[in-house]
This record gives structure tokens, sequence and C-alpha cells, in this order.
RNA sequence: GGGGAGAUACCAAAGCGGCCAACUGGGGCAGACUGUAACUCUGCUGACUUAUGUCUUCGUAGGUUCGAAUCCUGCUCUCCCCA
């Protein structure tokens, strides 16, 4: 098992960091997590900010997965997508080409390739049609990239996406050619999308043994805290996900403790601290019963604690699996830190 | 004192002779949520039991009817208006 992999990356903590910090943390929506040097969250809408103390570099997508998850209203053809937007009903188009445009000015620090995501249920056929399509959409961001220079004064780095649904000989091809292609870092997309959590183990451990170890390995869109534990066993190093904050927004925290439903009756007069950890100053600040109150009152104050909440876990998860990983004992620690997080309140 | 309205399951509120164990919200219970437009979505919520089964429910006591939460009468309570 290659868990070595994280451990040879060297391990920062931000607050160590000064000049080489330029980007700010965006919290909004989103957040992303990164295990690289001088790194741990995050971006994306609503003003920009620090979160908990912490800042990190900023990442965007490029809408491919857009193109997946609102697959209603789009046409994909080779020369990109065109959809509907959901503001004013317009009609749009995403190309490699202006995927790239769009992404040198928002000024990401870390870009990702245009690529397609196919459902984890398609079949063989249409998910190597599909990988065809992905990487001459691959070529194109690579040559558009290269050709256009960085807005901002400082560089950027461009993923690209290793997909193959649950096809392992299609995995392997699409590592093989991106592993060549030498990036600063590389993304495998296409997981959690479907298929069941040992495939998609299968296919991470297939791609991981062939990407390289010493440049950062992104599982794009991943996950529960079990599956973040289960891939960093597996060598993958970075990871973001709507999880924390959308199943936040839905009442659910995740805490040291196990997993809890904010709403149910039985914290109604629990004035117990949201997680003894104490990780994150909500976890102090408020009380399990104030916070269920907020939330049962429909308080967007309650959906904001359990979101600050949720992220503030998921970077303890990553640091503490970090740790583990430099003192040698991550498998067995993973195992025990498992039971109790996946533990149900 | 006079006139009027109403009492339905934990709460609110439909139903106004059979299709009602009773619409719909809320509450409660359970589940979902994985490269985020969206503080969202789904199921259950009388009892026994788990089946196109039985039993007990719509303030209370009677009555009419093959059949009543629904119609009639008495009683109890609540609310509104005028004095």
């Amino acid at each position: 098992m290659p868990v070595g992999t994280v451990g040879s990356v060297k391990a920062v903590h931000p607050r160590e960091l000064k000049n080489d910090i330029r980007a700010e943390i965006i919290l909004g929506n989103t957040y992303h997590l990164y295990l690289r040097p001088g790194t741990d969250v995050i971006r994306a809408g609503g003003g920009i900010q620090e979160f908990n103390g912490w800042k990190g570099p900023m990442l965007t997508d490029s809408g491919g997965f857009q193109v997946f998850s609102l697959a209603t209203a789009r046409k994909i053809t080779e020369e990109g997508v065109t959809f509907r937007s959901h503001i004013d009903g317009s009609k749009c188009l995403f190309t490699p080409e202006n995927v790239m445009d769009i992404q040198r000015s928002i000024g990401a620090d870390i870009i990702m390739a245009f690529d397609e995501c196919p459902p984890g249920t398609s079949e063989y056929p249409y998910a190597l049609k599909s990988l065809a399509l992905t990487e001459r959409w691959l070529k194109r961001c690579i040559a558009r990239f290269r050709e256009t220079a960085p807005l901002y004064g400082y560089e950027q780095a461009l993923f690209p996406i290793v997909q193959g649904c649950v096809y392992k000989e299609l995995r392997q091809r699409a590592a093989e050619n991106i592993a060549r292609l030498n990036m600063d870092g590389n993304a495998i997309g296409g997981l959690a999308v479907g298929e069941p959590a040992e495939k998609m183990y299968e296919m991470i451990e297939a791609v991981n043994s062939i990407l390289p170890e010493d440049k950062p390995r992104y599982l794009m869109g991943v996950g529960t805290p079990e599956n973040i534990l289960e891939a960093i066993a597996l060598g993958v190093d970075m990871f973001d996900c709507v999880m924390p904050t959308r199943n936040g927004r839905n009442g659910m925290l995740f805490t040291t403790e196990g997993m809890i439903n904010i709403r149910n009756e039985k914290w109604k007069k629990d004035f117990s601290p949201l997680d003894p950890e104490g990780i994150c100053f909500t976890d102090t600040d408020y009380t399990k019963a104030y916070l269920r109150h907020l939330v049962k009152s429909d308080e967007i104050l309650g959906l904001q604690i359990c979101s600050v909440h949720n992220l503030a876990f998921y970077m303890w998860l990553v640091r503490e699996a970090r740790k583990k990983i430099e003192e040698g004992v991550f498998s067995v620690w993973k195992t025990g830190i498992l039971k109790k997080i996946t533990n149900r309140l």
C-alpha cells in the first residue's frame, strides 16, 4: 500500500508559511483540500476571507463535472459542450480553449482540464469513446494553456484528469498517457459517480500505480471521511468535495465522536459542545442544543455553523492523517478512527 | 344580558352522510446527499400487527340512518360582536 506517498511530501502548517502565500482563502460553498506543502483549503463564492486562520492556494474546476451533473440541458460535441444558462436561459459553449482562458482570468493556482465525466454505470463502448474525447480535449487544453500566459504575475498549474469509468485497462491507459505529460500534478476524475466504493478503490489503486508519486494526485469530488482515508491509503494527496458543506446545510455533522443529525430531538437539551475535540471555534462556542435550535428555527447561522464545523472536521481529519503517516502509524490509526467517526450518534 | 362562531389525531388545519384511520403543513422518526445554481429530497408517523386483516378514534351523552367526523337533541367548554 503506497501510504508513504503522502508522507514523502513535506507537510507544513499554513501558519508557518509567510511570503509564499499569495492566494487567500475564499470560503463559500466549496473547499478544497491539498496535502502538499503549505496547503489546506479552499475556495469559491462569496468574498475572500480566511478560514479559521488558515490560508492556502486556490483551485478552480473546468466545468466538466457540471456537464455531467446538469445533464438535462446540454449537448456534447467534438468542439465542446453547449448548454443553457440556469440564470437567464442563454446558450453557452464551453470548449477546452475558452475554459483555459476563463481559468486564466480567474487566476487560480491550480486549474483543471476540461473533460467529460461519464456516469459510473457507463458501458464499455461509451467509456471508451468518452475517454478518447477527454484525451483529445486534454491536448487542446494543454496547447491553449501553453500558448497563453498567466494574467497576474504568478504561475498557474494545469492538472490533467484521468478518466476511464470503472474499466481498469482504460484507467491504466489514461494514467500512462497523462503521466507522460509531466504536468505539475494529476487528477483522477469520474469516480464516486454511481459505482460501488470497492470499484472506486480498485480504480484508484490501478491509476496510482502509474501516476508519479512525487506530484500531487488529486481525487476529484471525493468524498466521505471513509473514502478520503481509504484513498489516502492508496496514495491520493488531494481532495475536494461538497459533502461537508452540503451535508452540513442539511443538518448532518461529522464529529470526532461520530455522525449526528442535529435536527434530532435527542439534542434538544444536550448542552455539550459540538465536538469535544474542539477542532474549531464552532465546537466550543456553541452547544448542540443551541445549534439544533438555530437549525430548527431556520436561522441561517445554524447552517453556517454546521458548514464551518464540518470543514474544520475535514481539515482535522487530513491533518491527523498527515501526522499519522509521518509517525508511521497510519494504517492502525485509520482502522480505529473510522470506527469512531462513521458511528451514528 | 343580547347576538354569532366553533370544538377533528402531538400542534395547526381540511373534510361536512358511504370512496375517512381521516387532505395538507408543522412536529417526531428514519434515510439520502461525493470535481455545489438551489438552507434540498425521499419514506414512515392511532393501536395490534404487518395482510387488499382486526380493533379503537373526530368535545360529551343520546338519537336518526343499512351506514355518521359529517344530520338532530341535551350537556360541557372556547372564541367574537353588541350592551
